[in-house]
DNA sequence: AATTCTGATATAGAAAAGCTATATGAGAAA
DNA sequence: TTTCTCATATAGCTTTTCTATATCAGAATT
């Protein structure tokens, strides 16, 4: 398709309009532009192919001969470009794609989905798990969570929930421990990831400097989570991510005390778009089934 | 077709490469531009679409499940509008396309097409008959011939035949004259179109001054012509206009007295072009035929 | 682990294309 | 002869496109 470098677009489509509508006047009511312009346009174009495609008539332009074959190949070739376009444009406003990180799609959102279909039949919810932050302005992506400090300048971030983390462990496990610290004499499962570490569950726990045997590392929360459940050891869990082992009985948090991460679930959007409707619905229901999952830990 | 209005071609025309050729590099080699350029292109086509078109890999641009179909769609319009670019810009080289005025066409060129066939049977001749001056870098004329002053600006004239005028009569109708001044009795057959009148004749026949009495006007060389074979008066007629009506004996010059009109059949070309051979080879020919019919008027 | 390579993106500013506004010309219609 | 319709030319402004260069990210290599 190297031969279409020699020839302006443009000029192209002026030559296809006007071909297509008779007049340099109809043709530029159609592209948006002045008179003069088509005129120009189809000037040059000529000039580019070496080719008079139109002939002046008092009544408007008339393809000449050789023109039509090429007027009429042209129209097509737009023809498929609109299509394209229209294609490109045209919004299934049913569908909404949100971006969850993998780990909060596996633990807490894929167990909720049925649920989701049940309140809102007519959404279709199509979900793109990555770790990496979206911006829906740049993307189509409707809405996205993520956990952070929310200090992202390129989206708006809102407030979903405030990130606790506190231990879990098998409750065979829980069993053995009296106090606190006899937390310290079981082995520790360490999500390699994790933005936070023990030390900030110890202050909380009154055991400042106090540490744990670590059995396991891993680098990835989920692979974490079911290390524990496994009875492999002790893991710092948060809400969403131990909430549905906990409500099975696989795992429980023993002694209750949860501490403040400074990180946060943020439903994530773009900056000055008015919200459409299946956005909000999604938000609202997202926020009530989150109020259920607290409920464990009251 | 108004939606093409909201994206540029150009980047559409990015987007098309990029997804048929897999990566910027190619895309920009194709399209004769640097990677930068298509970069900004594909970016902007995608904002303006609202669409993410592409998914950036280390290995290059993949589509996303969203942009496949709208490249297919894109792939058909630009091999559509590369066809009929293709279309535009295939020379036949096997055609002449000719423009000579419709009486030259009509008395004098008609008669030969024949012998141009024989002595060219590799050559299709295409005439376009028509009396306004062409330019051949504007159109898709190859060669033009017209009669005039021969300084046209814009064109290459070079000269063919200097325009001579004579009477032609009948021959019934010469075997009453016995010497120039006797064709003053007859009636005269007017060209109104002419570009120039019997006062250049009678110049060079010693009777300036002297008129004839107008019988007819008409507005056609060729139709004074025809007036003239069916016995209706005297006209003035030129060598291509009337060689063909005396080499079959229907009108007879007397006196064989000739005017130069200062005008001349031209062959009109454009300016600083190197002559393809079948133009060449048109010119060879026409002079040599106009050669044979100079030999009635010697 | 460090370095190199490949491919994409961002940016500033220059070049080219596209456009508007206005004047003009040609032919048809009134 | 005048008016109307349609196309063209031109100057100059606006927008698009492009180049050159720097930078970034991930994969491959050492």
């Amino acid at each position: 398709m190297r031969n279409l470098n020699s020839v302006h677009l443009n000029g192209l489509r002026a030559l296809e309009a006007v071909g297509r509508l008779g007049s340099l006047q109809a043709a530029a009511e159609e592209l948006g532009v002045s008179i003069g312009a088509v005129s120009q346009q189809v000037i040059k174009a000529e000039a580019q192919l070496d080719r008079t495609i139109f002939e002046r008539t008092p009544k408007g332009m008339l393809a000449t001969e050789a023109g039509a074959p090429l007027l009429a190949a042209l129209n097509e070739g737009f023809a498929h470009l609109s299509r394209a376009v229209a294609l490109a444009q045209r919004r299934d406003d049913s569908i909404l794609t949100i971006s969850v990180a993998p780990v909060f799609a596996a633990r807490w959102l894929v167990y909720r989905l049925d649920r989701f279909a049940e309140h809102h039949p007519d959404i279709n919810l199509r979900m793109d798990a990555t770790m990496k932050l979206v911006d829906p302005a740049l993307c189509d992506v409707d809405i996205g969570i993520r956990v952070g400090d929310g200090r992202w300048p390129d989206v708006k971030a809102e407030l979903l929930l405030e990130q606790e983390v506190f231990p879990v462990c098998t409750p065979s496990m829980a069993e053995r421990l009296r106090e606190p610290a006899d937390l310290l004499a079981l082995p520790a499962i360490i999500d390699g990831r994790a933005m936070f570490g023990w030390d900030v569950w110890m202050r909380a726990a009154g055991l400042e400097g106090a540490a744990l045997e670590t059995r396991h590392v891993f680098n990835d929360a989920s692979l974490c989570l079911d290390a524990a459940i496994a009875g492999q050891g002790v893991m710092l869990a948060w809400q969403t991510l131990a909430g549905y082992a906990l409500q099975q009985g696989q795992l429980v948090a023993p002694f209750g005390i949860r501490a403040r991460t400074g990180f946060g679930h943020y439903f994530v959007t773009a900056h000055g778009v008015r919200e459409p409707k299946k956005v909000r619905d999604f938000k609202a229901w997202i926020r009530a089934e989150m109020a259920e999952t607290l409920k464990l830990f009251i």
